[in-house]
DNA sequence: CAAGGGTACTCGGTTCGTTCCGG
DNA sequence: CCCGGAACGAACCGAGTACCCTT
C-alpha cells in the first residue's frame, strides 16, 4: 500500500509526499481539505472589495506611506503561524526597498552571477555548437528515414509552395539561414496589423483572407515577407495558417468489443455470486482488473464514483440476479468482491506472459500487419507516422490527484462521437459497419486527424502525428528556438521586473512579482480551474494559504501543482518581493487568490511584449536550458572523469534540473523493499568480511595486535540477532538452491528418459547445507572464532584480496543505493529531453 | 474588459513491453 | 546458457498551457 499519510491527518492515496520538514510544519494549519465550492465568486468578491478599498490605480495617496505606516503597524501578522518573530528585521525591511534604490535587490545579484557565467558560457559556445550539430544530424537520420529526399537543415526548407497566385519570387535573401532567428520572424508591427485585421473582419475567414492581402499590399519588405512566409518558424497559433495541402489517412482503429466473462467468473455480492448483464459486468470487470492498483481502487472518490456509475448502468440493463436468476440488488459498495474477476484477469495476464516467445511475435507481426493502414499518414505528400491511432478503450477514469471524477466510467466511445479531419481530395476511411462519423472536416489549419469528446471532462482527444514526424519535430525545434531567443531578452525583462516590483499600479505590481516568481522558481503559468477539476495551482492562481512569509525574506512555498504533485520550497527572495506578498496577502484569507489583478492571459499579453511567442511556459524551458548548460559545462570543466563518474555527473545533472522543474514522481510501491533489499545484500557482504578477517586471525593470532581489535570485531549494527537470522537465511538459501538444482537435474535426466535420481541422493547433497548450520552453531559457541576448513589452507594474502574486493562491491551498492534514494522521487525523463537542447549557444 | 465556453496543442507521470545484465 | 529483475524506451492518457470567440 503506497498510501500517504497527508498534513491534515487524513490519508490520500496518491499524493507524493515531498521531503521531512514539511510534515510538522504545517500542523497547525487550516486544512486544505479541497474544498471548492465558490472559488471564482469567493476572489471575484475580493476583487470588487480590494478595489473599493486600496486600489493604487485608483487612489492618490502614494502607495508607500499607506504600506509603511501598515507595515510598521501590523506587519508580522499575517504570517500567522510565525509571529512572535522579531521586529526590528521586518520594519526595516518594510522601510527600505520601497523607495530606495540605491539598495542591490537580491535579484539582480543573482542576475549578475548569472551574467558572469554566461560570459564564461560563451567561451564554451563552440563546444556546444557540436552538440547542436548532433541533434541536426539526428534530424536528419529521421528524415532520411521517413523517405525525405531533402536534406536541407530545417530553416532552409521551404514553405510548401503555395497555390500559384502571384508570381512566385525567388528568395533573394537565401543565404539568411545562418542569420538570427528573430530576422526572419515577421515583424512584430505586421503581425499586429493581421491581428487587428482579423478581428475587425465580420466573418472569421475572410477577414483573414483580407487580412493577407492588406499585408501583401503593404510594402515590397511585407510583400517579400508573404511570399516566403515561413509558418513553422511562426509562433502564433490558431492563427490562420495553413498546416497542410493534401492530407490522407484511415482514421483510427477501435477497441476491441466487450468479451463477457466465463460463466464460472463472478462477482460476488454479500458472499455470492451474482451474474450481469454485459454492459454493467464491463464495469464491474474494470475495477476487478485493477485490484492490485489499490492507489485507485482503496480511494474513496474512486470507489464512490466508480460505484454511482455502476449503479447507473445497472438500473439501465437491469440488476443483478442470483444464480436462481432472483433479482440482487447491489446497495452496499463494501459487500462487492471482486477478487475471482481480479483472479481470472491476473491469470490471463500470467497466461499472455507465458506464450513462448516464438508465438508471441506472430501474434504481434499480425497485429503490426492488421494496424499497418493506421500506422501512417500521407501528409502533403509525405509518409508521417501517426502518433495514437487508436481510439482510447472504456475503462475506469484514473483522475490524478484529488480529482474529483476519478473513478467515474469512461464510456466506449462510437463512430457517431468521432471527427474527421482529412484532405478534400482524399478518401474518407469507412466507419464501422452500419456506422456514421459525426462529421468529415477538411480543416488545413488544424494538425489533427481524427478527434472526439470524451465523456468525463468532455475533453477534446486528439489523433495527431508522432513526435518524430516532421511537424512535431518542426514544433519541438521551435520550443527550443523560443527559448534561446528568450535569452536576448531576459535581461531586459528581469530589469523591468525588478522596476515594476515596485509599481504603484497594482496591477503592474503583481505581474511583475508573477514574473519573478515563474523566472526564479520554475512556477508554472497557473491557469484558472473549473469546481469539477482537482484543485491545483500554479503562480497566478496562488492562493494566500500556499505562501507563507518568514521575515525577513524567507517565503515557504506548499501548494498541489500539476498532477496534484506537492510544491514545497523554502526560499529566499528579493526583499521588494518579500512586501509586495506581504501586501499581496494583506485582507485575505486561505482560498483567496494572491495574485486577484492577475490572469494568465494577462501575463502572456505583456510577456508577448519582450518577444513574439513568449509566454510564462517559455521561462520553464529556458531556464531548464539554461541551468543545464551551466552543469554540463561545469562537468567538462572538471574533466578527467571516468566513464561511471561522468554518467553520475550526468544524472546528477539531470536531477538538479528535474528538481528544479520539481519533476516528481510517487514514490514506487516497492521502493521501500527495494532500499530494504539492498541494505541486506550490503550487510550480508559485510558479514563475510567480518567472517574473512575471523579467518585471518586464525591463521595469524598476532595480526589482532598489529591491526588492533577493531578491525575484526563485528561492525556495530549488526547484532547477535541480526547474525542469527542471516545465517539461517543462508543456510536456507543453501538448502533451496540444492534442491532446485536436484530438481532440475532430475527433470533433465526425465526428459532423456533416463532414471531420475532417488530422494536419498537429495538427503546426501543438504549435508553441505547441514554442515554449515552447524559450523555456525559452532562458531557462535566460540564467540564467533572461525575455524579453519580442513581442505584449504587460504594466505592471509588471499583473505586481504577478497576484503577488498568486497570493499569495492559494497561502496559500489552504496552509491547505487544512495542514487536510488536520491532518484526516487525525481523524474528525470524530461530533463534529459531537455539536456540535448543545450540553450547557451554564444 | 470580463467571464465563460470552446479548441488545439504540449507536458509529463505511469504503465507496459523489451532489452540488458549479473548471478 | 538460463533466469529474474532492473533499466530503458515507447505508448498512453490525464493535466496542463494558451488562445480564440461570444455575450
Amino acid at each position: 500500500m503506497d498510501k500517504q499519510v497527508q498534513s491534515n491527518g487524513h490519508v490520500e492515496p496518491g499524493i507524493s509526499m515531498a521531503m521531512g520538514p514539511v510534515q510538522d510544519m504545517d500542523v497547525d494549519k487550516p486544512a486544505m481539505n479541497g474544498v471548492t465550492h465558490g472559488k471564482r465568486k469567493a476572489s471575484l468578491a475580493h476583487r470588487q472589495s480590494y478595489k473599493e478599498e486600496s486600489d493604487p490605480d485608483e487612489d492618490d495617496v502614494p502607495l508607500q506611506k499607506k504600506r509603511k505606516t501598515k507595515a510598521m503597524e501590523s506587519d508580522d501578522e499575517d504570517d500567522v503561524p510565525l509571529k512572535k518573530i522579531v521586529k526590528p528585521t521586518q520594519v526595516h525591511a518594510a522601510q527600505i526597498g520601497e523607495d530606495s534604490d540605491d539598495e542591490i535587490p537580491l535579484g539582480e545579484k543573482l542576475q549578475k552571477e548569472k551574467a558572469s557565467i554566461e560570459k564564461k558560457a560563451e567561451r564554451e559556445a563552440q563546444a556546444l555548437r557540436r552538440q547542436d550539430k548532433n541533434g541536426d544530424t539526428k534530424r536528419k537520420a529521421i528524415k532520411a528515414e521517413s523517405g525525405d529526399e531533402d536534406d536541407v537543415p530545417l530553416a532552409k526548407k521551404k514553405a510548401p509552395p503555395r497555390p500559384a497566385n502571384g508570381t512566385k519570387k525567388v528568395k533573394k535573401e537565401e543565404s539568411d539561414d545562418d542569420v538570427p532567428l528573430s530576422r526572419k520572424v515577421p515583424t512584430k508591427g505586421a503581425a499586429a496589423k493581421v491581428k487587428k485585421e482579423e478581428t475587425t473582419g465580420s466573418a472569421a475567414k475572410k477577414g483573414k483572407a483580407k487580412a493577407k492581402q492588406a499585408k501583401t499590399a503593404e510594402d515590397e519588405e511585407a510583400e517579400d515577407e508573404e511570399e516566403e512566409y515561413r509558418w513553422w518558424e511562426d509562433p502564433t497559433k490558431g492563427d490562420g495558417t495553413i498546416k497542410w495541402r493534401t492530407l490522407e489517412h484511415n482514421g483510427v482503429v477501435f477497441p476491441p468489443e466487450y468479451e463477457p466473462l466465463p460463466k464460472n467468473v463472478r462477482l460476488y455480492y454479500d458472499g455470492k455470486p451474482v451474474s450481469l448483464h454485459k454492459d454493467a459486468e464491463e464495469i464491474a470487470y474494470g475495477f476487478g482488473s485493477m485490484l492490485n492498483s489499490t492507489h485507485n481502487v482503496e480511494n474513496p472518490t474512486f470507489q464512490k464514483n466508480f460505484f454511482a456509475d455502476f449503479k447507473e448502468m445497472l438500473d439501465k440493463t437491469g440488476h443483478a440476479k442470483d444464480k436462481d436468476g432472483n433479482t440482487v440488488k447491489l446497495t452496499k459498495f463494501d459487500k462487492l468482491d471482486f477478487q475471482h474477476i481480479f483472479n481470472h484477469v491476473d491469470a490471463e495476464r500470467q497466461a499472455k506472459k507465458a506464450v513462448p516467445a516464438a508465438e508471441k511475435k506472430q501474434i504481434k507481426a499480425e497485429k503490426d500487419e492488421k494496424e499497418a493502414p493506421y500506422q501512417f499518414c500521407m501528409w502533403d505528400g509525405r509518409k508521417q507516422k501517426v502518433g495514437n491511432f487508436r481510439v482510447e478503450p472504456p475503462g475506469l477514469f484514473r483522475g490524478r490527484g484529488e480529482h474529483p471524477k476519478t473513478g467515474k466510467w469512461k464510456k466506449r466511445v462510437t463512430p457517431e462521437q468521432i471527427t474527421i479531419n482529412i484532405g478534400k481530395e482524399a478518401m474518407v476511411p469507412k466507419p464501422p459497419e452500419g456506422h456514421k462519423w459525426k462529421e468529415v472536416k477538411h480543416d488545413q489549419e488544424g494538425t489533427w486527424l481524427v478527434m472526439w469528446q470524451e465523456n468525463i471532462n468532455n475533453a477534446y482527444k486528439y489523433v495527431m502525428l508522432a513526435a518524430n514526424s516532421d511537424i512535431k519535430g518542426q514544433s519541438d525545434h521551435k520550443k527550443f528556438e523560443k527559448a534561446r531567443e528568450l535569452k536576448k531578452h531576459i535581461d531586459k525583462i528581469r530589469k523591468d521586473y525588478q522596476r515594476e516590483l515596485k509599481s504603484k499600479v497594482m496591477a503592474e505590481r503583481q505581474r511583475a512579482t508573477a514574473v519573478y516568481l515563474i523566472d526564479q522558481f520554475a512556477l508554472r503559468a497557473g491557469n484558472e480551474k473549473g469546481e469539477d477539476e482537482a484543485d491545483t495551482v500554479g503562480c497566478c492562481s496562488l492562493k494566500f494559504e500556499h505562501v507563507t512569509l518568514r521575515p525577513p525574506d524567507t517565503v515557504i512555498f506548499d501548494f498541489l501543482g500539476k498532477d496534484s504533485i506537492r510544491f514545497y520550497q523554502e526560499v529566499k527572495v528579493d526583499p521588494q518581493v518579500f512586501k509586495n506578498l506581504k501586501l499581496f496577502k494583506k485582507n485575505k484569507s486561505d482560498e483567496d487568490e494572491i495574485f486577484d489583478r492577475l490572469t494568465t492571459s494577462g501575463l502572456n499579453k505583456h510577456l508577448s511584449n519582450y518577444m513574439s511567442g513568449l509566454t510564462a511556459k517559455v521561462f520553464r524551458t529556458y531556464n531548464a536550458s539554461w541551468t543545464m548548460s551551466n552543469l554540463l559545462k561545469d562537468m567538462k570543466a572538471t574533466g578527467n572523469r571516468s566513464i561511471v563518474e561522468k554518467v553520475k555527473d550526468y544524472n546528477d545533472a539531470n536531477r538538479k534540473v528535474a528538481i528544479l522543474c520539481n519533476h516528481k514522481r510517487t514514490v514506487t510501491a516497492g521502493h521501500a523493499q527495494q532500499m530494504e533489499k539492498m541494505e541486506d545484500k550490503i550487510n550480508a557482504l559485510r558479514y563475510q568480511q567480518y567472517r574473512i578477517k575471523q579467518q585471518m586471525l586464525a591463521l595469524e593470532p598476532k595480526l589482532k595486535k598489529k591491526k588492533g581489535e577493531e578491525y575484526f570485531a563485528l561492525p556495530e549494527d549488526l547484532d547477535d540477532e541480526w547474525v542469527r537470522e542471516h545465517q539461517k537465511a543462508l543456510v536456507e538459501e543453501a538448502r533451496t538452491k540444492i534442491r532446485k538444482k536436484f530438481e532440475k537435474e532430475n527433470e533433465k535426466l526425465g526428459a532423456d528418459g533416463e532414471k531420475e535420481m532417488k530422494p536419498k541422493e537429495l538427503d546426501d547433497r543438504m549435508e553441505v547445507a547441514d554442515e554449515l548450520e552447524e559450523k555456525f552453531k559452532k562458531e557462535n559457541k566460540k564467540g564467533g572464532k572461525i575455524e579453519l576448513d580442513a581442505g584449504r589452507q587460504p594466505t592471509v594474502e588471499k583473505l586481504e584480496g577478497q576484503l577488498e574486493k568486497l570493499d569495492t562491491r559494497i561502496a559500489t551498492m552504496r552509491t547505487q543505493s544512495e542514487d536510488r534514494e536520491s532518484n526516487k522521487e525525481v523524474a528525470l525523463g524530461t530533463s534529459k529531453i531537455v539536456s540535448r537542447h543545450p540553450i547557451i549557444q554564444g
